[in-house]
DNA sequence: GCCGTTTTCGGCCCGACTGTTTTCAGTCG
């Protein structure tokens, strides 16, 4: 499911910042970029609706449903191309760039005829740009710091796209005759915040049909190169995929090899080595005689290496293998642990679903306890009041008596501002069964008053949680600066869980922070931040966060019963 | 282009910030 909603998505995406950059009214293009999160985040199969039920999703009318059915007979929307002939797709790239707008894109294309990021590097180079209306060297200035930010991601892409690619590739060549396993290995296995390319592992005596299936998907467009062990290709979105076939026997080792990381395997080769053994992907062998001693599974491998199984999610040699050798493994969170999601909106705030679909939804995940914690007043487009606040929670507690199996709390995602205070008084907070708090402005404060900020709302005698810490965007916004020791200790002190929000393009808190922080003793949520049904879906994104993160149930506090998680959330009071 | 107890027209998210400006446009959340 989604693949066609995807794709309907990217499309009215595009057709929405071309109309931006040839200077189309304001409220269609915004009219569109409601109507790409509504198609994405829609539950239904969009390439199976009729011209009804396209319109039954919100914010899409007459018109781009007639789109979504040009669609479903084309392939494309046929205004989407007759745009792109009149727009470079390099000046789409160029709103890319942090800070550079589809106004400065058109102005940029139209004066000095730049199609591409590296373009606009050369012509700010030569001088060129500073001179045109609207720009100067300050904006020039920010423009290069943009296109720095931009190439530091380096054609990593996000770990959603990158899994629901390898499902597909996964999926497809374990249809091929002779295919006795496939899997995904890499990165991705490791969970890795975002994804440089995507390794797959089969097992078969016959590796012809599988490499021959391999080049023939729909999403190659590039063979980069081909043998019969290892196939290598690039697909249309510009990401690598390596396939290695191996014979059944060598799995377990072969597994245990693409896997990585590349530090993790040289630390277990050395093990080997010492133990006068050796270790390739086709198994640990007798170093003198050559004869193999074990490869069919990666249990096997380790086990002979006098080490527990190591979850790939720890496999970055940074400090797992001594755990291991030591018998100190952490026995890791996983998504069946979870009894709770703390951070969740409805279509009160900016959410698609209303509070029966999300309240529906987390009952299927078959929660203990949810919360509903829409938007707060202070982050002024979502247009909160206390009296829609207050409506909301006696919705709440009606639709309570429908779920005897799962407790619903009413909460809210409050806003941290400079200073450190939030959106209500005491009196108003605590109404609340709990509260996230989060930075959703003045992210550039500098490091002593961004810490200030968040000891501060540490302190609020009613904050639970700190939403989304850094902040960051992955490959658009950096993350928010501050002494995240001092953070730490101050919420290890005052009992205020730091959130692991499960949005692909967030992680946040970030793995390594995550290790930093339970140090300091602090405790963390796993949560969706679900603005619509598809988002409960993202959970096992952070659960791969806080892997690597090396938590386990007792360090997050919804994993806890009920009652264990009510006495963290009174914060002594 | 969407939407509706302002219902087939006339509204539509509001404010901060930045850098370019001589009063404001563009970008962002």
């Amino acid at each position: 499911m989604g693949r066609a909603n995807d794709e309907v998505a990217d499309l009215l995406q595009e057709l929405a910042d071309l109309l931006s950059i040839t200077g189309g009214e304001g409220y269609k293009v915004r009219a569109y970029e409601k109507a790409v999160r509504a198609v994405s985040g829609h539950p239904e199969d969009v390439s199976t609706l009729d011209l009804k039920g396209l319109k039954q999703i919100p914010n899409v009318g007459e018109a781009i449903a007639k789109k979504i059915l040009d669609y479903q007979q084309t392939g494309t929307i046929r205004q989407v191309e007759a745009l792109r002939a009149q727009i470079p797709a390099g000046v789409r790239a160029l709103t890319a760039i942090p800070t550079l707008g589809p106004k400065k894109a058109m102005v940029l294309y139209e004066s000095l005829q730049v199609t591409s990021v590296a373009e606009l590097a050369t012509a700010i180079d030569e001088g060129r740009v500073r001179d045109l209306k609207g720009f100067g060297e300050k904006t020039e200035e920010n423009i290069l710091h943009g296109i720095a930010l931009l190439e530091q991601s380096g054609g990593r892409v996000l770990v959603d796209l990158a899994t629901e690619l390898a499902e597909e590739v996964v999926s497809a060549l374990g249809d091929v005759a002779g295919c006795v396993r496939c899997a995904h290995a890499g990165s991705l296995r490791r969970m890795r915040e975002t994804i440089g390319d995507i390794d797959v592992l089969a097992a078969s005596d016959d590796p012809a049909p599988l490499m021959e299936t391999f080049v023939s998907l729909p999403i190659v467009s590039e063979v980069i190169a081909r043998g019969d062990k290892k196939t290598s290709v690039r697909t249309i979105k510009g990401l690598q995929v390596d396939l290695r076939v191996v014979p059944l026997a060598s799995w377990g080792a072969a597994l245990q090899y693409f896997t990585g990381s590349k530090q993790h395997n040289v630390h277990i080769r050395e093990i080997a080595v010492r133990a006068g053994l050796k270790l390739s992907e086709y198994g640990l062998f007798e170093a003198e005689s050559g004869d193999l001693i074990v490869s069919s599974t990666e249990e096997d491998v380790y086990e002979r290496l006098g080490l527990p199984w190591i979850p790939p999610t720890l496999r970055e040699d940074g400090g797992e293998i001594e755990a291991a050798l030591a018998g100190e493994l952490p026995r890791l969170v996983q998504a069946d642990d979870l009894r709770g999601d703390l951070h969740s909106h409805t279509d009160l705030t900016d959410g698609l679903a209303t509070l029966e679909e999300m309240v529906a939804t987390a009952a299927e995940r078959g929660l203990e306890y949810y919360a509903i914690t829409d938007h707060a007043p202070n982050l002024y487009m979502q247009r909160m009041t206390d009296e829609k606040m207050l409506a909301q929670r006696d919705a709440v507690r009606a639709l309570q008596e429908r779920y005897p199996d799962m407790v619903l709390l009413h909460g809210t995602e409050l806003n941290i501002d400079p200073d450190g205070g939030v959106d209500w008084p005491a009196e108003f907070l605590e109404g609340f069964d709990v509260c996230v708090a989060s930075v959703h402005s003045h992210f550039t404060q500098d490091s002593a008053e961004m810490t200030r900020r968040f000891v501060t709302a540490c302190e609020n005698p009613y904050v639970n949680v700190i939403g989304h810490p850094t902040a960051r965007l992955i490959g658009r916004r950096p993350p928010v600066e501050a002494d995240w020791d001092e953070v730490f200790r101050a919420c290890a002190r005052t009992g205020t869980a730091l959130e692991i929000d499960c949005f692909p393009d967030r992680l946040d808190l970030p793995a390594e922070l995550i290790r930093r922080a339970k140090r300091h003793g602090v405790r963390f949520a796993i949560d969706s931040d679900a603005h619509a049904v598809v988002h409960h879906r993202n959970i096992r994104y952070g659960m791969g966060i806080a892997q690597r993160g090396w938590l386990t149930p007792d360090d997050v506090i919804n994993t806890w019963p009920l009652e264990r998680l009510r006495e963290f959330l009174r914060k002594g009071r």
